[in-house]
DNA sequence: GTGAAAATCTTTATCGTTAATTTATAGCGC
DNA sequence: GCGCTATAAATTAACGATAAAGATTTTCAC
């Protein structure tokens, strides 16, 4: 109930307050005898640590930022977890917060973080125009990782990977199974720049291919089960309809799935869809989805190793690049037309 | 860079330290003049307010905690979601951390947020015997609230649903479609009360129908799709496998699904199956999964009330409960036996 | 024993706020 | 002008730790 102090440990133990700091953080450094008994009196007293204070004093705190687009998604999440594994491991806490791609929650997540001075701050990519915010912040010393984009900029820390690529191979395997005419069902690409490179990725290779971009065929929706249904039915309902659709994430994908099931098409044979991300669920769909696999899990990781690293020495390691592969899975969601 | 502080900013405006910080929390009492002055200066000279500073001096933090068992789950990400949505609303930081079903790890992680002085602590349920370590906060007068469970015990805040009712009427619905033998696959019962639950609701379905538990027939798994799908096959291999099978996590059912379609059973006809939560993707399964809809997203919102009145008036909101219903949701996965 | 290095421990200033207490300023009726 | 409120601003003592610098005690080779 009484909050106890580390003042009062050091009173009843008859050492200095110094002392039991020492003994908390760095005990080879005080005597065996006199550590026992400052110990014993801690638990005696059911001391608490207030790592607030400590924070204040030393100057620095011991919590991380995450800010992602939403918690609610199976990919977001796997890196989070990532994250989440990671920072325990190294003793930090971390604060999370969804964006929910809206770049005035972003803006003030941020400036909240700040506030609470944080460690560290890793983003999911962000939405268009808050760039300069993120360099800003790494300019004025504040660890910033960017993650789920490779970015285009020698001042900014990522870790990543090329979104352009990935829907270009994609749409590519595609095309090379014969399709010419391939839908897209993507996420808010108006909004995040990390979500306009996949559109520009699927661009590209119809260009490449000579085929043509038809925009009646692109359907920008959130991304959620529900809006990949009313997607998908809406593209199965078009006189011209596509026979193969690119969905720019597993979630929209499963979506698909279940309109075109509603339509009683057959997928493959009817339309062949690929997905991306590799959500879990993906090897479990029926069929077994087609998609980019994404290392969700890796990027994490990394995000916070990354981060540990300017923590501890910032000059050195001011902005670190990883852009990690992405690869096509290839399962049954796919045919080859004649 | 150089990092500003308060009184640097009072000693610009020409005014005293308090009366900056008056300008931030209380406007309304400095005078706007003044005020204007101050703000001016503030962002002239990119002050970030000190949250770590203020937090000390208050003797509060305005951060709330959560542990949930694992943020790779779409069930639990949506009530983080929800509890994020609201914590940001009131101007709380969260942070957040899973504990992935182990006790070592969430007894380390509740000592974390106490040492940081959290404002309150939203924990999902708890791993046997952790309950009088939550009892302990509670007295200590730290906000606490247990979810996802209806606990029964009078000292603790609560905002979960009966588990055991749950899987009780699942499978008392399977029995009343004349299934006799009916499989169970669930998560980890031995290492957490909550789910333990569910268990005995489905004991208690069986004996008050007169049938005879067969623990060759209920099968304990991590709650993945890949333990889902394992613990399927097993089932469907069994000389007398089950006609029905209640998978505690809908996660297990879509992963039992999916070692059904490899079997060649089809769902519902070949073997009958309901899962539980009631996931997104419940819906838009093939066969759509009939299962118990747990309202996740509820849970979060109500925890955060609850926490936020504890915070205001402790004595008044000590203990706080609330237990909401779950339904079950019929798709089209069970069949009824002739 | 002695003296110096090593091991321990104490003092004290500081971190950037908040909030209770004081002081100063203004406005107003008479 | 005087006394009296209100209102606005200033002082100053916490908050609970850290860390640099200084003091004291051990240890030990010679």
């Amino acid at each position: 109930m009484a909050k106890i102090t580390m003042e009062e440990i050091a009173k009843l133990a008859g050492v200095s307050l110094a002392t039991v700091s020492r003994c908390i953080h760095s005990p080879h450094l005080v005597k065996r005898e006199t550590r026992e008994k400052i110990n014993g009196v801690m638990s005696k007293a059911n001391y608490i640590y207030n790592a607030t204070a400590g924070d204040l004093s030393r100057k620095k705190s011991s919590i991380l930022g995450v800010i992602i687009p939403t918690a609610k998604s199976l990919v977001f999440s796997t890196t989070l977890l990532a994250i989440q594994e990671m920072a325990q491991q190294n003793n930090y806490s971390l604060v999370t917060a969804s964006s929910k791609y809206d770049s005035v929650t972003e803006s003030s997540l941020i400036q909240q973080f700040m506030e609470r001075q944080l460690a560290g701050i890793i983003l999911t990519g962000f939405v268009f125009g808050q760039k300069d915010l993120v360099k800003e912040l790494s300019r004025r010393g504040m660890p910033c990782v960017v993650i789920w984009d490779k970015l285009d900029d020698s001042e900014l820390s990522y870790v990543g990977f090329d979104n352009f690529k990935a829907t270009y191979e994609a749409t590519q395997h595609l095309i090379e199974l014969r399709h010419r005419r391939i839908g897209l069902i993507i996420g808010p690409y108006t909004k995040v720049e990390r979500v306009r490179k996949r559109l520009d990725g699927y661009q590209a290779a119809l260009k490449v291919n000579g085929l043509t971009f038809d925009p009646e065929i692109v359907i920008e929706k959130e991304p959620t089960l529900l809006d990949g249904k009313e997607a998908m039915a809406r593209l199965m309902s078009l006189q011209d309809r596509p026979t193969a659709v690119l969905a720019a994430s597993d979630t929209l994908a499963v979506g698909a799935m279940a309109a075109a099931r509603d339509l009683e098409l057959n997928i493959p044979e009817d339309v062949s869809l690929v997905g991306f991300d590799d959500i879990d669920i993906a090897a479990y769909c029926n069929p077994p989805l087609t998609t980019v696999h994404v290392p969700a899990y890796e990027i994490g990781r990394n995000a916070v190793k990354i981060i540990l690293n300017m923590i501890n020495d910032f000059e050195k390691y001011r902005v670190q690049q990883y852009c990690l592969d992405t690869n096509l899975v290839i399962r049954n969601s796919c045919r080859r037309l004649e």
